[in-house]
DNA sequence: CCCCGGACCTGACACAGCATCAGATACTGG
DNA sequence: CCAGTATCTGATGCTGTGTCAGGTCCGGGG
């Protein structure tokens, strides 16, 4: 459920949130709560997952402990929420991002499009999406529907790309992969630029493979 | 092997392990580091890596937390342990099966040995390598050390393949990429066959792109 | 303006897991 | 069989978790 307040400019996502006690938190406590919210994503920057602990959120957010678990019950609850406002908001994002190109008149350059919005949206969220990942691959559900979601707008717009285009091998299959490659390359992109593999140089790469394997070659 | 004491700064350069109070572990002790290791590895299979605790794997492994400490300072030190390990023993197989093909003679078997085996390894040892993913994401060295080490066999060996063949664009950037999808492509298996693509479809797709990337069409 | 009731916050607490060490136990060579 | 050393662990202080009772804040009715 998506609500969009207009005087406030305000999107509440999942309408029935309620605190510990079953109250339904007012302004001031959706305040608090975001403040949670952004303290995590704010920490995560530069510590662990694994590191992650309730008092290190709650004195960054400027609270105790106490009233971190009238919002949420444990750390996890807080990344499953962060995943999930970063999907509601991106979902149709990222299949605009494929669908809006002008594919027949300019593959190369749609493909190049592609390629860089995808890791820049990659790159900017990074931390709150290595955590869905991570999450996803260990089998936990609740990530995974939040990472298929944010995910499937894209890959299905590719799917259609691939399909129409009657590319040889299975449209899905091909589409997903893509999608994932293009994950993965932007979770490593620090690691490849060690290797010397300059960020230009990374998306082109990343636009052949899309334009090859999607789009197909003239 | 190189160690650095972070604490006193020392570097010790020893092929030998070390207990926590400086003794070189004999047979039986490292019988108790092995089981504390195959321990981990053993509750990774079934629980998340946040949630992972010395006092579970010193249960798992049939001994107390106090000898836990005897060789590991922490849990993220048996990781750093298994990844390495892992990364030793398989660094020069990952190369052979690149290089060990007929690129010649039969290209696109070859390339479908090349996805299905990087897609087998990367299964049977899933647990280890996104923990060894996550941490290297996080910026760990160490641990983006290891993996690097671990991926470059097969990574030079592609690059070197597509360098030969002359296919437009780098072939660093080319390999890296494909080696990374092949990875996030195994780790994201389950997700991908949710979406109705089989195992041998996923390693056609990939299979194919590994083709037209690095070995080029006829 | 004051005061009241509910929304919100937190200090205090009991308990789980971390990390250390001194002393007990088990193995091995002689 | 014993001495000596490798190995193990119970006891312990400390950090972080999760809960609750009671305190603080705030907006609306008198």
């Amino acid at each position: 459920m998506i609500t969009v307040d207009e005087q406030t400019g305000t999107v509440e996502i999942d309408s029935d949130l309620r605190a510990a006690d079953g109250r339904v938190p007012g302004r001031r406590g959706l305040a608090t709560r975001q403040k949670l919210l952004s303290a995590t994503r704010e920490l995560l920057d530069s510590v662990a997952y694994r590191d992650l602990k309730v008092v290190d959120i709650a004195q960054e957010a400027g609270t105790s402990p106490a009233t971190f678990y009238q919002y949420f019950p444990d750390v996890e609850s807080v990344m499953l929420a962060l995943a999930s406002d970063l999907s509601e908001a991106w979902h149709g994002d990222l299949r605009k991002l494929v669908s809006n190109r002008d594919w027949d008149g300019d593959p190369d350059g749609s493909a190049k499009v592609v390629a860089d919005g995808m890791l820049e949206f990659w790159t900017r969220h990074k931390p709150v999406l290595r955590v869905l990942d991570l999450a996803s691959m260990e089998g936990d559900l609740r990530f995974r529907d939040i990472r298929t979601f944010l995910l499937a707008g894209a890959t299905s717009a590719l799917m259609d790309l691939a399909a129409e285009r009657r590319i040889p091998g299975d449209p899905m299959a091909s589409a997903g992969v893509v999608v994932g490659m293009l994950a993965h390359v932007a979770n490593h992109q620090h690691g490849l630029e060690r290797w010397g593999v300059s960020h230009d140089v990374l998306v082109d790469t990343v636009a052949g493979i899309i334009r090859r394997t999607i789009v197909g070659l003239p």
